[in-house]
DNA sequence: TATGAATGAGAATTCATTCAT
DNA sequence: AATGAATGAATTCTCATTCAT
């Protein structure tokens, strides 16, 4: 009984620790922060961290570990095959915008450090990114199947359809005043464009 | 007439260490890099590095100046008004994907360090992003009077335009193997994309 | 009850620390010890020292400190009032002697360092230096007003006044044998020198 | 008749930088100033130095050695000997105050440098310290057979003697504006005093 | 478990000195 | 002789990690 209680406390408290941690390592990168930084954040000592993570490096690997499984959550395109294409990218995209927003800060980290990290970068390939990839690759196998998507490799276009959202994404982590202002409209602009985007031209029939 | 050969000297040797710092950061980031590395791939001593830059932070607004000059060296819509819109986009892609790919190193440090480096950032705003955006929105603007675009928001059409080859560009810093063994393909695809983005259907016609 | 205790601790920690700074760089000078020394002399790691002082720098602010609690505590010239001047000197210049030979490595370092170092002069000045001098030229100027003392400038009588203590004080740092093994009989002549100096001659009367 | 001539030139660069050096290190110490400094403000290469001296230490000793070479050529208390000794201490002070005056600088580099420096407190021991007190020693020893002067231990009231001048000097190293200000003032006050310093009271017969 | 002081390895930077020109 | 770029040893300082309380 009360095993069950320290673990919820516990695993409570790690997440707190994670959390701080993307907050201040949004803000000036993993190296720069410290891990005084982060424990000021948390509210903690700077030794109770390690009592939740084995070293610094374990705190980047748990926001990664953290925000896959909110991505992974997201990631059904089982259900998109009893939609039809246009219906399902207008909800998706917006979901996933509406996803972005709320967890921006980690997704920050998590692409900033994949760039420079090989490690991280193949960890975060392992889990995220192949997989997603994959799926998202036998969905558009499966549209241009039915004849609901024009023909073309499945692979090129899956990289095409992601990199609208996350160009503009890193836009906004760079800074752009715009994207930030606007953010519901540029996620209603790549949904309409995406929607178009390969689509077979049975709508003007 | 030594004057000018020693600096050609003291120039090169600063452009040899700015490049061996491309190097080594794009692999693991700006922060992880000691001057140390810095000065060792460039077959120097540490010390000479200080003869050359101030600081380790005056060598990255090295990198992204050098990365401006040519950034800017590119940017002439100008002569864009000249061609067709759909001409000029195909060239215009191909040539930048081109530029992209000879820079992938400091595109790589400049993106990812921008991301989590807020006085980097600030500095890549006002000498690189924010001009380049200006002159993309108003050539926008120009297409649209002339009737060779869609009307619409100039400003985030802009954004959108980027976004795709930027959003490439990330996956192939994140580590995708099919976009960087096909990047040629997708340097076509992309422009073929840009070249319908927005485009008035006067084609049909 | 246990802050109290934590707080006892650390500050004889800090005090140890300028003790070992005092006795290092008083042989040697400021700039010419090192953070290394100290700790060394100090027996703690190097960085121990940087969880007391904010840098170097700050080890000889904190001398001087120490050094400012010792001489202000024997600035009280309003207790000399009470006394004959003679009578004041004597007792006033032996106990100064006293505290000097006690301090003198603590001394020897803010004199040294106070010369050549045009931030310390400052600090030095506004905190020991301008404060001691205008107590002495007051109490020159009671003593003038009451007759004990000659008729003259008590500001360049202060100055006068104390070079004779200095002076000593500085030829023993410069490693004069003879002042060093006869302290005391030095001590005993400045107090029977600076009796006379500019007293009236009530005495033969 | 060329190496003369060469000579000559040798000379007064190497004094060019001597007196750079000492106009440097008076401001912000030996240790704090830079080889590079120097060289500026001698209006020379930083190798040049090297051509003229072995190595930074040197630098200092040829400073001090240009002190001595000054303060030697006054120490002629043979010639006191022959005036009365009110006459004499009159016109040495005033002759010694000018000096220093003169000379500040160099004088702040060496007492500033001797009091935290061995080696150098052992050269300027050997070369100026004890030579000078000898002779002092001996004219005050002069002056009690004489029955010039009161009888006393000559050794420690040529400390005595010496201790006044040297201590209003470090008042004004030490930035006392009134020290500074009224020079000429001290020098006469001090001379004064001096003149009674362990005088006989011949005078009042 | 939580704490936070202590640690010391490692990084940035300085600068006396050398040496090719 | 003069120059000043190159060097790398030495120094200051940071910070991830440990551990006694």
């Amino acid at each position: 009984m009360e095993n069950i209680f320290q673990q919820q406390l516990a695993d409570s408290r790690r997440r707190l620790i994670v959390d701080a941690a993307i907050a201040v390592i949004a803000e000036q990168g993993f190296q720069r922060t410290t891990v005084k930084q982060i424990a000021q954040m948390a509210g903690v000592a700077d030794g109770t961290i390690y009592n939740y993570f084995k070293n610094k490096d374990a705190i980047l690997l748990a926001i990664v570990e953290q925000f896959t499984e909110a991505e992974v959550r997201e990631l059904d395109f089982n259900e998109a095959q009893k939609v039809p294409y246009a219906a399902f990218v207008q909800m998706y995209i917006k979901h996933r915008m509406d996803e972005i927003e709320a967890n921006f800060a980690a997704l920050k980290v998590v692409i900033a450090e994949t760039i420079v990290n090989e490690a991280l970068r193949t960890e975060v390939n392992r889990k995220i990114y192949t997989p997603a990839f994959e799926i998202a690759e036998r969905y558009f196998q499966h549209l241009i199947a039915q004849g609901e998507m024009q023909p073309g490799d499945p692979v090129l276009r899956a990289r095409l359809f992601a990199a609208l959202p996350i160009g503009i994404c890193v836009l906004r982590m760079l800074g752009d005043e715009h994207v930030v202002e606007n953010w519901e409209r540029y996620s209603a602009e790549i949904a309409a464009l995406l929607t178009t985007f390969g689509a077979t031209d049975d709508k003007t029939t």
